[in-house]
DNA sequence: TGAGCGATTAAA
DNA sequence: TTAATCGCTCAT
């Protein structure tokens, strides 16, 4: 059932591939997440990108082959969980928001950065998902079709999915501040700014 | 070498 | 809504 995702799923629009990965779910070693919130980043002209300062020694992955993780380390504390998309040169990736824990609530308790049993299963927060993954900006560059490091597998498709403005990128323009680029599982109570979320409209074909 | 800053979090 | 926070990035 759980299938690992392929290249091809990651080398698309970083916007379908935020809307796709949820209710995929990441594993690394024996703890496993059930993704319900992410944000896409698109591509360099897009202002709240790390990319758009243009190739640094940080955001190398971002700019690397889909497929390639790219965490960073924000406000100094929190490790930040990143996919890369699109083609290789595009500079687009899509960040992990939130997760509903499915396996190792054990270990999640024992990690930095997880206090409660109630955040081990809420793991509402870009900073919590990679604390509960163990993954810090020394994971950065790393693939996720090498078996052992960190796998994304699809999950059930969700009924209804939210779309909205992403968080945190007031600095950006104003077209990019308010682009609604991020989305979320509806069913799911592990979604951060839950109000300025509306459901995704889905045009027949 | 260091000034500036941040894709957050928790508490109120 | 607000403040704490601190290691890292990148341009000197």
């Amino acid at each position: 059932m759980t299938e690992l995702l392929r290249q091809s799923f990651f080398a698309r629009d970083a916007l379908v591939v935020a809307r796709d990965l949820i209710g995929c779910v990441l594993v690394h070693g024996e703890v496993a997440l059930r993704i319900t919130e992410t944000e896409a980043y698109r591509h360099p002209h897009d202002t709240a990108s790390h990319c758009r300062p243009g190739f640094t020694a940080r955001t190398a992955p971002m700019w690397g082959p889909p497929g390639h993780v790219y965490v960073y380390l924000c406000y100094g504390i929190h490790s930040l969980l990143n996919l890369v998309t699109d083609d290789e040169g595009e500079g687009a990736a899509v960040l992990i928001r939130s997760a509903e824990l499915e396996r190792g609530a054990e270990i999640v308790h024992a990690r930095r950065g997880v206090r409660s049993a109630d955040e081990v299963a809420l793991l509402a927060g870009p900073g919590k998902v990679c604390a509960a993954l163990a993954l810090d900006p020394g994971f950065s560059g790393r693939s996720v079709f090498v078996p052992g490091g960190l796998e994304v597998h699809g999950g059930e498709p969700v009924r209804e999915v939210l779309v909205g403005p992403r968080v945190g990128v007031d600095y950006a323009a104003p077209l990019d501040r308010d682009a609604p680029y991020r989305f979320a599982d509806a069913g799911s109570r592990v979604v951060t700014r839950r109000r300025t979320l509306r459901p995704l409209v889905r045009f027949p074909r």
